[in-house]
DNA sequence: ACTTGACCGAATGGGTAAAATTGGTCTAGT
DNA sequence: ACTAGACCAATTTTACCCATTCGGTCAAGT
């Protein structure tokens, strides 16, 4: 199939069902265990519960359906995080609730043998990538220098401390423990970072 | 040969010249360049600038030679970090150096492609790797309890601050940048985790 | 809006046997 | 305290073949 058929038919398939949300959903646990290589076309329609070809009418084939998938995941995410760093709870438990949304949910979608999905991403789409890193770091500047709980400095501005916790949380790649115990490593991170008390 | 053979050269052998520390110093590269597989006994002999059969007077095999380079060289380092760390600088800059002296000279020493060094000594000396990532951590620890220019808290240790900041320079492995400008992140963490000013 | 099933070219994954390397040893020097 | 070089067993690499699989398409149904 040409560049430009796979254009169009991205271009115009999408947003036009729920129907392709739940694709996606079903579809995501399958990357995460297998990577994108090894995960076969068939193995993504029988977790949609669809043909093969069901798929295609959906997607134009599978690099747009990972696409689609780590984009639905991360938007999905980062609502999560949204909905977390507004709610009303104090600064620290917003914090962890964020990292934990974002890293620790990593840790749990991708298997260590999986992490190819990465840069697989990375790799695909490395502007996206970068776009979402961003995105997650600018919610938690904005929301350690929104809060009136933490003081910054000239030399620990709320960017720096972002930064920081940002940096902790990209253990999760090397982490070998479940999310539970990652969640208590990111909430010292939190509270070492941002200086709150227990 | 026997293991019982190996086990009393490499009891009787060490420590007694300076020569194997010079043959260590001159191999450590090489198995940061091209990790413990891929480096070949002749190559290890070129770079100590000994013949191969030179090199097994000093050690009863490549098993050997790498256990000790990689000893020699984590000695070295806490070496360095204890000077730093024991010197008259602001805390400030001892962290950083000491940080940059461990986890920046890992950069350096080690090629992304060769992170099997890693690897390879966690899983022949499981234990011994351990015991270092431990005692540099007790470094840090001792070095942020020991000075009065940070103040701790009962949510914010002195060992806090220390595993936040090893958390944070595990990053090496992920980073891709020059050892000048991770120094600048390492430079970064020290201030937030420990709260410094500039 | 799907399913079924056949189909294609390319990529992939065994399996294997020859060829090259490698870790390590031995002997004979100097 | 080394070097030179032959040497061995074991592993690794290479090349090749074959079968399978996989991504994607097409046609015909319902």
């Amino acid at each position: 199939m040409s560049h430009a058929v796979k254009a169009i038919r991205s271009a115009v398939a999408p947003g036009l069902g729920p129907k392709r949300d739940t694709i996606l959903d079903a579809v995501l646990p399958v990357f995460g265990r297998f990577g994108f290589r090894k995960t076969t076309m068939e193995e993504l329609a029988d977790a949609a519960k669809l043909s093969k070809q069901g798929l295609y009418l959906h997607f134009s084939g599978k690099e747009e359906i990972f696409a689609a998938c780590i984009e639905k995941y991360l938007t999905d995410s980062l609502a999560v995080v949204d909905a977390v760093l507004g709610g009303g709870e104090p600064l620290q438990e917003r914090l962890i609730g964020a990292m934990d949304a974002w890293f620790g949910r990593h840790l749990e979608t991708f298997h260590p043998q999986a992490f190819d999905v990465i840069e697989t991403g990375t790799l695909m789409a490395p502007e996206r990538t970068q776009y979402w890193k961003n995105a997650f770091r600018q919610r938690l500047t904005r929301a350690i220098a929104a809060s009136r709980e933490v003081k910054s400095s000239p030399a620990c501005t709320a960017k720096d401390m972002a930064e920081v916790l940002f940096q902790c949380g990209l253990a999760w790649k090397e982490s070998l423990v479940p999310r539970t115990e990652f969640r208590r490593e990111l909430a010292r991170a939190v509270r070492v970072c941002c200086r709150l008390e227990l």
